[in-house]
DNA sequence: TATTGACTTGTCAGATATTGGCAAATATAC
DNA sequence: GTATATTTGCCAATATCTGACAAGTCAATA
């Protein structure tokens, strides 16, 4: 997984002065499980994200926003045309969010 | 699945006069199936994307293009970060492939 | 250098999702 | 009506993802 998120979450919980230990209990998961999230090994839910936001005192925002560019990423990154089709993703995005209004 | 790609398919096969039974059999795989890649229900796969550029004699890009933006689209499409998110995929892509240069 | 604490790695069973294919339903043309 | 084209629904096989645990490394320090 790349790994913006990954890197934002351990930056921010170094920041805060906390083990994986702490925060892993406040999630209610196990160490290794955040240290493969850290190391974007593994994918938070968004559940866990918005806790993290939470954690850390943190704009939940961008952390929504690095972990699904992440995602984004991972789908497209083999992919030749892959700046082309995220291109022309945002351009149907955008047009379905004006036609709802 | 957001169907930019299947609605195109779709379109060359009628420009070509071809049913879904000639082209379904080209592909190796059954005429529902083939409706279903037509109408956004299953996912083709990258092989397949080909093929049909082969058949229709379209442009391969194009038909890649629309394809992954499909995939993209799916991923994103329920997020309220989504065109952010899309947005830093995009420049992390950019940035990756200029330090592979 | 033995111990301790923080973090990482490997593995695996169970859960979940995806796939391919068939049978049946529906739509379209004649 | 019949015949042909397309779509829908379903299911079993397969692939992928998930959570959890055991064991590993690494760094600090007694």
């Amino acid at each position: 997984m790349a790994n913006q998120f990954g890197d934002k979450i351990k930056q921010l919980r170094e920041a805060n002065h906390l083990l994986q230990r702490q925060v892993a209990s406040e999630l209610e998961i196990d160490t290794p499980m955040l240290s493969k999230i850290e190391r974007g090994d593994r994918k938070a839910k968004k559940e866990q994200v918005l806790l993290f936001a939470k954690l850390y005192n943190a704009d939940k925002e961008v952390l929504l926003t690095l972990w699904l560019a992440d995602q984004v990423y991972d789908l497209v990154k083999d992919e030749e045309m892959a700046t082309d089709a995220l291109k022309v993703a945002e351009s149907q995005f955008k047009y379905k969010t004006r036609r709802k209004l």
